[in-house]
DNA sequence: GTATAACATGAGCAATAGCTCGTATTAGTG
DNA sequence: CACTAATACGAGCTATTGCTCATGTTATAC
């Protein structure tokens, strides 16, 4: 399980979120048996078929807990308050996109980095294509939860990544300010795949997107043209 | 004034946003006297400050009424609802955004396409860089507006002046599937552009991002790189 | 001046949300 | 079985919000 850190400070407080949020964004209380534990994946199963089928608008924790079966009470036992909920949901799906991720930098240095641009990209679709509705309206219809630094720190830590990979081959590019194309090219892709899955979904599931993009990425990182062109596929495979 | 349409019927509807919400997302009178109309505009500009300052949360219709010194009957005198003051908020804006677009694309036919697309890309530039923070409330904290048809038919005849604009260039393009490349170009330039607001404004700013957009797009258009390269600035000027 | 329409007010209703807490149930241990 | 800790329950408190409507004020027409 992802707890990484738990058990926040209760600051009793009554009433709907009042002036200053509640606190924590994790759970509350670790479950020690695998009754609780049980409890807690049907609560966030619960959680991300709300968000799914009604949006941020039916996300109400009282309605997290009927569709779970379970109290509001027992809710509130392992989840401090409401974001805490939305917190965990993002917390796994963005631990599969750096898992994935983390994979094809690793061994980036063997392949050309027409290669390698495209195995980002192509994972990146894959990714996005898990549950892509909860995806969306996690990352676009949640307001946005104050101070939540590990999603900085996910964003750095993927542009590190990516920094050290073009740094490695910084003969082999022809930007100029590889700071600035280092963002605007994980930036782009990752906007790209992600309004993609919303307007065209099918480009994504075919592939003909991430062709595209890294096409685009690539032409732009190294200067030329990759080699394949005519015949959309590689033709290896 | 903007107000299209006006005066959607009212449904007797007491209590918070129920089941089916309430109706327009246009003024509900067409203000008459100077006297109001002023009204109006200081509803607006209180809705934006609150916008701006404390974002999505802090922007309830008592608090907007309050701040721009009128009450909160004067507010639903003229917008029939919550929404709506985000409609013409986000009316607005986007046709500020349109009306550089046209006038770039009207006359595209004598110029490169590398100048086109940086001119739209700069143009896009200036449009997003106008009240930023508001700009950036409106599209990303704002919970999604049901039934907004207005902005997918911005962004449809966004699309449609790009296509025209491209078509009529489809030999200089090398490009294999048009349409894909449009959707990726657009949606390239507006999330990249509105994502620096945030976390780039200093190459926003500086011209530096727009820079390198335009060339990334370019090359991916056209399959070669546009002329300039070494010196940074274009020579004449 | 008077009548009428446009405009403005703000106390307060109805609904709903997040969250608590006293109590009941179950699991684990001896 | 007895005892404790973990877990589960859910009625309901409190705050807050979107919005209305009865009433008052100002402008315009005659």
């Amino acid at each position: 399980m992802l707890y990484e850190q738990m058990l926040r400070f209760t600051t009793r407080n009554s009433g709907r979120m009042a002036k200053a949020k509640k606190s924590g964004v994790s759970p509350r209380k670790m479950p020690a048996q695998d009754r609780s534990r049980a409890t807690v994946e049907l609560i966030l199963d619960a959680a991300a078929r709300i968000l799914v089928k009604g949006g941020y608008n039916a996300f109400t924790t009282n309605r997290v807990a009927e569709r779970a079966g379970v109290s509001v009470g027992s809710l509130y036992q392992y989840f401090p308050n409401k974001e805490s909920l939305l917190g965990e949901l993002m917390r796994r799906h963005v631990a599969e996109l750096e898992r994935g991720l983390a994979a094809i930098t690793a061994d980036a240095a063997k392949r050309p980095i027409a290669d390698t641009v495209r195995a980002l990209i192509e994972e990146s679709v894959r990714a996005h294509l898990i549950d892509p509705e909860l995806h969306r309206v996690l990352s676009e219809e949640v307001p946005h939860l104050g101070s939540l630094d590990w999603r900085h720190a996910y964003e750095a830590r993927c542009t590190q990544r990516v920094r050290e990979f073009l740094e490695a081959r910084r003969s082999e590019l022809s930007v100029t300010d590889l700071d600035l194309a280092i963002y605007l090219v994980t930036r782009t892709v990752e906007t790209a795949v992600h309004d993609a899955v919303g307007h065209r979904a099918e480009d994504l599931r075919s592939g003909a997107l991430a062709e595209e993009l890294s096409r685009m990425i690539t032409v732009y990182l190294t200067g030329k043209a990759p080699a394949v062109r005519r015949p959309l596929k590689v033709a290896a495979e």
